[in-house]
DNA sequence: GATGAATGAGGGTTCATTCAT
DNA sequence: AATGAATGAACCCTCATTCAT
């Protein structure tokens, strides 16, 4: 069976774009650190190209996957709706961490194939928050103020630990990979949405943090 | 006169690696489009590497530079300096478009030189911010919360422009490279200060935004 | 099957280098002459220097080995090994030409490699020589002498064929690759450790010579 | 005056080429070396080959005036002129150290240029050894014997200092740039004249060297 | 299914030289 | 007389890929 080779030479090959960027990695170097033959990174996945490929499309999927709100959570109420894709994003990039940091700097390049899964992926992801916040703003959760701009808050935090990780270890003196950054990084943006976005008081929580720095 | 020939040379690298990369450009591509012959890179900046570091640290240098507040600003209220930081961090990047996306991508690479740039320079925009916000907080400008969760969404809002310009392109139907861009973004950023960082109530001019989105 | 392949680069390399020098030697025509790619040198051998090392040591250990006085010959008298180890290192050269008149000339230069080179087989050359002749002055086959001299003689005489040859071929009028010509420098060799080690009389074949010229 | 800045540059020339050879010597090295500009090869010699070549000629022609006999000498005995011309050529060449050992190692390439070169210093250079051998035998002061023989063992002892200092130095614990140790070496070819050319009994002083080693 | 040999293209750099000044 | 900018050719090496086995 072939599958255990396969994965191993995605993990690896992810773990390289991740480090050295896509045309900064050799496939012998993928090769070599996944331990095996050369030649079969055009047997399996016909290239280099199309490693790469694999790689962006499947992280894309799973990304869209994981704003997907389940039926159980579509009863609650439409702040918690967004927390909860929120903290699935940020869970979902956390467990695949070198394919996103891969794919956020790869999403930088001007290339073709960058821009087609922009104008698919990019765009649902878009839609999808734009529809929440609209419901919310429209039920009276949300305060009513320009949507886009909140949609470059949201997309900037969800993002930042992901394109820009060293920032925040400086902040938070904590590495973005810890699986305690999560916990953290979640009730800042709690706090983010209640004050900014629902205009309440901040919550206990908010105001130990406060304390604390 | 050779400033003529390197600047050339400059404007062309600064220009490939901000589309396709450091890794993706080649000395020939680049001494093609300054159409200069290729031996120049090396005779001039000592090879591909030197010139790529030459551009780092002079973005970085007029990014420093850019967040200086200068004498007749520091009479103003922090509100007012804080904005103006703002606003010459975005001109500055703005008017040196193609090194500023260069460098925030490579700046997601693992390599040593990365690494140093970051503890001298990004630091340094850290340190600045927080004293701003710190003051801010203490005289009463600012409603007192977490600097760290401000500070992140300071540099998102500061950066994606650059990181990522097409979810803003996607958004405002607008390219970031257009001069109109700015005044926009800045107009965003003043609402979000007075909402969120001030509690203030909106201004006139973001209900009309409201009213448009 | 490659060692073929790697035996044709080997023996296309050990030409040119003999020809023109290591510097004087491009990669890419020692793959011309050698008829394979380019990239093969890399490959095989880890680069030009990697290759010329490879050819270097090669040559050296079997010189060495050609030093070496097997059982048979250590039963005949002091002289009789001398002349055999002689005979054995011109042999050796002889039949690896190239490489000989390549490594004498490559020895010339300051390099790190050629100084490791020197302290181990060139001090190991010595010291054969000259346990051979304290032995033999010590059990009187050859008159007492101060045996630094007679080792420059020894050492002038064995490869001054692989490194001026042009001078040879000027004295002989035959060029000291052909076959022939080890038979009559073994002859003169022969002579003068008779006349000038051993003190006797000069042989027969001598006299005749002394007509011929 | 520009005669001092032609000597500079031949002498870091004749030292570079030394050390590293022609091919792996460049022009950019030598201009440094001699504190220049590295236009100036080209201007004054016509390139880095005419450089080269002046040097092979200027040294080569030295050597043959180092090999004349002057009128006080050619009054004394045959074997005293021997000794001259041999005590000469290897005072010329320790004057010129760098010189010497480029041309003898160059003088090892298959070059148009190395050729016509041997077939012009190196036979004058035989040519007068031969005389001067067949008037001693002829005379009686040296013994009968092949000539071409003497001569190699002759050329072998007059290079090997600059083609091998290694081995010199390895035998008598003394570089073969120290002026002394001409001295020594001359002793040692006197001696060997006398036992071997002359078939006279060794000198003192080559008793005492025997005693020593 | 998987491999090691081999390839051609292109990588960045260095070279000796020229030319206007 | 002497220079610094600039050139084009060649340098060695690494690349991703192919192919027979």
């Amino acid at each position: 069976m072939s599958e255990a080779t396969r994965d191993k030479m995605k993990e690896a090959a992810a773990r390289l774009f991740y480090t050295q960027g896509y045309h900064g990695t050799s496939v012998r170097h993928i090769a070599e650190q996944a331990n095996v033959n050369i030649a079969l990174v055009s047997y399996y996945f016909g290239g280099k190209k199309g490693l790469f490929e694999q790689l962006m499309t499947q992280f894309l999927e799973g990304y869209l996957e994981a704003m997907h709100i389940d039926d159980e959570t579509r009863m609650k109420s439409t702040r918690e709706q967004l927390l909860s894709v929120i903290r699935s994003l940020l869970s979902y990039q956390q467990n695949h961490y070198h394919l996103a940091r891969m794919v956020h700097r790869e999403m930088t390049m001007d290339s073709v194939l960058v821009r087609e899964l922009m104008s698919t992926y990019l765009r649902k992801e878009k839609h999808d928050f734009e529809q929440l916040l609209r419901r919310g703003m429209k039920e009276g959760s949300f305060n009513k103020q320009p949507i886009d701009f909140v949609l470059i808050q949201l997309r900037g935090m969800i993002t930042l630990p992901y394109y820009s990780p060293q920032y925040l270890r400086e902040l938070y003196q904590l590495s973005t990979t810890e699986p305690y950054f999560i916990n953290r990084y979640v009730e800042h943006l709690t706090s983010w949405i209640d004050s900014c976005l629902c205009g309440i008081e901040p919550t206990r929580t908010n105001r130990v943090m406060l304390k604390i720095n």
